[in-house]
DNA sequence: GTCACAGTATGAATCGTTTCATTCGTTGTG
DNA sequence: CACAACGAATGAAACGATTCATACTGTGAC
């Protein structure tokens, strides 16, 4: 393997201006610069990164940790994120927790090993003693699609409990009186919110919200819920729900319409969240609550990289409605 | 920053019985063991990876290039790679390249200066020379979803001539003729390829297939090329569309039936490809052609690290037809 | 009492890059 | 002609973990 060294003899110059061509060429004289790359060419020299690393104690790298790349509203997270880091000459390690907190734990573990100058997390539930002694260790932390007053932590969100409002006044308005909320697990920040939201505009027209449980955001677990839902009595099912996600409500959409037998929406209405690409192409195109979700990664590294900022700066979008045929009708 | 020099120094012992205890403690006496445990909890050490990689010369890492993240198939494929690599003590980082060359290089670039224990990649275009340097570096790659058997490499793939036929076939069984490929770029092996195999499939039935060129493979390109064919008179439109994959059928949806006044599958049958999550629950249920997607990730892992195998071992897995509403009718 | 040996522990050398205090050489000035 | 000043190049030190040849200790055998 060619090393720096290798370079500086084969171009009759010293390593250390070896180091300078790669970085900051300005200090050294063009004839130089030229040949020292002539060097790095002809000997196929590629800079060993950990060397750089360990010299510099800081990686390039930012540690992105989601709950499940396989959703698009993270996989777009992750693009935007990627996106700006890469603005920044900085790259991003993505990795999944999968809603489990030993997941969550063994990446964090690898991203501090690593160095990277900073974490951008989606907590499966509160991690934050851990990303505390984290930030102790140099290493600071952003909060994704993820309220956080109470710490001293930078976040980026997208008001949750507003959007289960706004999800629940929709179904409200459309006649509904039956309400369900279908996610999980409970613990999920994203998934008690939008709950608390939705219960607190059906209270005010003095209903209730009936809580389905699944143990996980997928369309598997969506498919699960709605046959559940069939299999109970035609009068005892609910005439609307949220769904936590859009991933769980096309896996209701494929048990409850394909395989079953409810229209949607005349006997349920059916609305999402965060509007993936995928939910208007849906057998009946979905309503959801849309979130921005590339601006949300672009502006978590904005955060993370960002010199100006204070420490705790709290960035939260608005969530909006977007109405379908799977709570409008035709 | 606290180094295993200063827990040494903590717990009474040299450096090289920490080194020892982190890496085979069964060498170490027991006590010892525990003391330099503690010691290491007390100061709250974590290991340097840039340093243990530097003087390993070789990084616990798998880089993986795909075409675009937010393909859900290729979300899967990486979900695959990530599972299997973890129960070898690597992991895998994860770079789009947006199907530019451009993009490609840099990430590889990227790779190569952290000395990764390999490569992952389905290419732009004929990215072979590159890799050649690259495995002479020392730095293997397995080709994913992309045959190769002319080069050196090793390739998980699933046979897309075949795919091609076989969704070419399907849509001529149902009594179609006026068959168009809607995909691109052109140069994508998996768009030509899946072509070629359609055009096969029609040329021995007498009929031709038309190729509607878009310039990538995501669900708003679809819809520009459903524009596209809307804008054209009734009796000039295909009566059967094979979209080079799910995205771009999902969004051909979107225009065709939905802004459009296309009926599907009556005025036009569509089927798509990869078989995603969201293909069962489109507005009509999509036909597709499913590859195993995570199998794919997983053996390209295997193949990367496998020690018995051939330099250039060839899987090949195949294509499967799963019939829906979209070629089917109701 | 000596020797061999196993079980442990040691610490200097190493990986490849960057940094920075020095040195070198040239040009311009008084 | 001496000296200041500047641009350019130098090379040793440092980053932190791992390795490996060596040293130490105590036990058992002869």
């Amino acid at each position: 393997m060619v090393s720096v060294r290798d370079v500086a003899a084969d171009a009759r110059v010293s390593v250390g201006t070896v180091s300078n061509v790669l970085n900051r060429p300005e200090r050294v004289a063009p004839e130089t610069v030229e040949k020292v790359h002539a060097s790095i060419a002809r000997l196929g020299f590629v800079r060993n990164d950990a060397a750089r690393q360990l010299r510099a104690g800081r990686s390039k790298s930012i540690g992105l940790v989601v709950l499940d790349i396989r959703n698009p509203f993270f996989a777009e997270v992750a693009r935007g994120a990627e996106e700006r880091a890469a603005e920044h000459g900085y790259s991003v390690l993505v990795a999944n927790s999968d809603e489990k907190h030993q997941r969550e734990s063994t990446h964090l573990d690898l991203f501090e090993e690593q160095r990277v100058a900073g974490v951008l997390i989606t907590p499966v539930q509160e991690a934050l003693p851990r990303l505390e002694r984290m930030r102790e260790h140099g290493i600071p932390a952003v909060l994704v699609d993820r309220e956080s007053h109470d710490s001293r932590f930078c976040s980026v969100a997208v008001d949750d409990v507003m959007g289960g409002r706004i999800a629940a006044a929709h179904l409200l308005d459309q006649g509904r009186r039956r309400l369900a909320l279908v996610g999980g697990p409970a613990a999920l920040r994203q998934v008690s919110d939008r709950l608390r939201g939705a219960q607190d505009a059906a209270a005010e027209r003095g209903v209730g919200v009936e809580f389905i449980a699944t143990d996980a955001l997928s369309v598997e677990e969506g498919r699960l819920a709605g046959e559940r839902i069939l299999a109970r009595d035609r009068s005892d099912r609910p005439d609307a729900i949220f769904a936590a996600n859009d991933l769980l409500a096309l896996g209701l959409l494929q048990s409850l319409v394909m395989t079953g037998d409810v229209r949607v929406p005349d006997d349920i209405a059916l609305i999402g969240y965060d509007d993936i690409d995928f939910a208007a192409a849906a057998v009946i195109p979905l309503s959801s609550v849309r979130q921005p979700a590339a601006l949300i990664g672009s502006t978590a590294v904005d955060l993370l990289l960002g010199s100006s900022h204070p420490a705790d700066e709290h960035v939260r979008f608005e969530p909006e409605l977007v109405a379908r045929a799977s709570t409008l009708g035709t």
